[in-house]
DNA sequence: GTCTATACATCGATAGAC
DNA sequence: GTCTATCGATGTATAGAC
């Protein structure tokens, strides 16, 4: 009888994934959008199943247009399933911003090798550019729903985007140091040079070509912004 | 009788206003965020009201987190009262959108005085630049709200979207013939020439300094970019 | 750990008086 | 053209069975 039930559930816990994936919204192929970032630490599989769903939804739509049952569909369950692995739709998205956040930075610092200072400045925003492409899905909701996390879930991911920018400001300072570069306003500068990465993040569809050269691209025309 | 009710409606709306402004959110002064585009088009003065509370809530909260009682609230009125002038939110969104972009696209429009590429092309950036900082506001709304509008609207203000693109592209493209510039990437080259000016509306706060000097910094960047 | 069912709040929009 | 009152839909989150 147990086992009956059990088997059960499992052909019907099948139908279901194989029902809802792919998925077409709008015409759209929206299936596993989520980008190859590494969700692997997330366990069991069923809250790293509500991690992607997530991703894709606030990328999509928004946090606030964004519905806990849409998340809980993507992940192939019920509503309710997606409160025993998270206490809350913010809470999903504060993991999501932090993994993201910090992935960022890592890509940053594994990014500057050192050597002369325009040389890591083309490797940083290379990186750095690279990654808001190919990873533009999550990258969208770390740079566009910052505001719909809670005063202090934004304080803690403030402390990473600190450490962001301080990295790029370094690279110029050294630059501005060594003579190769010309930078009148260091903060602004920074600045102008974050922002031209992040906002890919902002019009990127893989359509729009390959992250790496868009990288290369970009390193380019950041460094003729600040040589001497 | 009936001048003694329509006195009574008047003082109630009088300390109605009073009440509500100015309005103090999350501890900080929101009151007349609004910046000094203009809005003397839009009549009567209620639709104004309601257009202006409607930019700043959303551009504060996005349009899916603000309610429509709190556009009317703003505005000193009812939530039904919004329906008089406006059949719906999105509607409300959608003029404030068409309106903004056609502002942002004259204000490049008639900073292309003619001259030297190099000279357009720094005078365009620092006009879009510092519009996208003097009316952050309404420019947060412009660039991040796109996707609550409904298909017939995006289209709309899409095309204007391309005029203001093929405006940045005609520069560099002028440039690139008369031999003042160099760049390999011409579409490429100009998404990040927008970009550049296009993220601002992100990040700028009235506390981050002057409109004008950050067009002059964007506008010397820019040069540098694709100068030959 | 997943389900069904639902509590409870809030939203966009409408009805009808004035 | 503004109000009060409210409808019907939908949202987050919870209760309790299995």
């Amino acid at each position: 009888m147990t086992r009956s039930i059990v088997g059960l559930r499992c052909v019907r816990f099948v139908a279901k994934r194989l029902l809802s994936f792919p998925r077409v919204v709008h015409g759209v192929n929206v299936s596993a959008v989520t980008d190859s970032l590494d969700w692997d630490h997330v366990e069991p599989p069923a809250a790293r199943r509500l991690v992607q769903g997530a991703i894709d939804a606030f990328a999509e739509r928004g946090f606030q247009a964004t519905t806990t049952r849409d998340i809980a569909s993507r992940a192939g369950m019920s509503p309710a399933a997606l409160y025993v692995h998270y206490p809350s739709k913010e809470r999903l998205l504060f993991e999501i911003s932090l993994y993201g956040h910090n992935a960022a930075l890592e890509i940053l610092r594994s990014a500057d090798t050192g050597g002369a200072p325009a040389d890591r400045l083309r490797s940083l925003v290379a990186a750095f550019t690279a990654w808001h492409a190919r990873h533009h899905t999550i990258a969208h909701v770390v740079q566009y729903e910052l505001n719909a996390l809670s005063p202090e879930h934004l304080a803690e991911v403030a402390t990473i985007r600190r450490a962001i920018s301080a990295q790029i400001e370094q690279v110029l300072t050294d630059g501005v140091q060594d003579g190769s570069f010309a930078v009148p306003d260091l903060p602004g500068t920074t600045l102008a040079v974050l922002s031209l990465s992040i906002d890919v993040a902002r019009w990127y569809t893989p359509h729009r070509g390959d992250p790496d050269a868009l990288g290369k691209l970009y390193a380019d025309l950041a460094h003729r912004m600040v040589q001497a």
